[in-house]
DNA sequence: GGGCAATCTAGTCACTGTCAAGTTCTGCGG
DNA sequence: CCGCAGAACTTGACAGTGACTAGATTGCCC
């Protein structure tokens, strides 16, 4: 596969894109440059550009990529806690992915690939919804669902920005995260007027 | 009337910060340029750095604004159910507050005015949950906190993110997110509409 | 008035994204 | 095996950016 390369690299595309990543996860996606990745590729400045057509067009291709993800991931959930769960496993996984996702200003929205994508991730967010008994199929199944997903999106946001290094402390996070649901979703629940 | 303009801005630092609050508002942080806030004043390029430091100073007052606006809204808050409410309607009054105050590579965190404001905030959402008579200050007082901030959160976050525009549809978010509250923590009140 | 600090201007530097045009390699039909 | 179309990459240029500096202007207080 790769071997010596004077002038093609051999795999450009995938070596920006997980230097995009590294560079996200760590100092967010205003502090990512073209140049710098190709920098770190070794590789000119422009050459980036020749595959993902500007900034915009990478940080695309990397919502797009983590939509395909979080699909995969979702699919293999047991029930709707479950998939909470990986939910938050996955923001926690692939933080940079996650940032990038829930930032439309970055992204070009008409993109085809992220459009695919994210209609498919939502398609197993709303079948992991569906699954639960209770929410049946009534008129606030919808709202259930935006119960759920606020949830667990809403703790992995917190959890990524350090918001919850205090309460959650070194305990594991899916584990907290379960211990939510438990608490939420046990019949007599703290009553609130 | 004005005559010419002056020398002197008057206040500089209000119009940079609005003109700040309405660029992130639509194009988001990344868009932000000291440059073209100058250019919106009025002013010189390199007159906002006197007020601000930097680019990473101004996104830090934006923030401790954010969080002392927060406070407030926090603070007449009747019980959790309407912090969170409050919470939601402030996402959706101070947009761009609210996006900057969650992303922290972009402040500097050592800040003092902005670890004074943040800390204050954090002290309204803590009695705010104290104030719910069954969580008590119990082992996992502190569980129902981040579970109703992580709902809270994740719904605004949602909102914002232009997640929700189908589920929610042209209902009042403020409504929905009630209803939610209602479906989760179920008790003799009835959830509304 | 006189001085002084806050405020703002003007100029510079290194860096960035994007474009256009050139160069090198790869794959493929013949 | 050849040759060539086009993909992959380079090179160079341009405008815009944040940060820094030195200097100009102004309001204000004694």
């Amino acid at each position: 596969m790769t071997h010596q390369r004077p002038y093609h690299h051999g795999d450009l595309r995938r070596a920006v894109l997980s230097a995009a990543l590294d560079v996200i996860a760590t100092d967010g996606p205003s502090a990512l440059s073209l140049r710098d990745l190709a920098r770190r590729a070794g590789v000119s400045h422009a050459a980036p550009a020749h595959h993902f057509k500007d900034r915009t067009g990478l940080l695309t291709a990397i919502a797009a990529e983590g939509y395909a993800l979080l699909a995969t991931a979702l699919d293999e959930a047991k029930d709707l806690r479950d998939a909470g769960v990986r939910y938050v496993r996955f923001a926690r996984e692939h933080p940079a992915h996650f940032q990038v996702m829930f930032t439309p200003e970055l992204l070009r929205e008409n993109d085809l690939e992220l459009a695919t994508a994210r209609a498919l991730a939502g398609e197993r967010l709303r079948t992991a919804v569906a699954a639960v008994p209770s929410s049946g199929r009534g008129p606030d199944a919808r709202l259930a669902g935006v119960a759920a997903w606020s949830l667990a999106h809403g703790f992995a946001t917190l959890l990524l920005s350090h918001n919850l290094d205090g309460p959650v402390g070194d305990r594991d996070p899916e584990d907290v995260f379960r211990a939510l649901t438990g608490m939420l979703f046990r019949s007599g629940a703290t009553p609130e007027s």
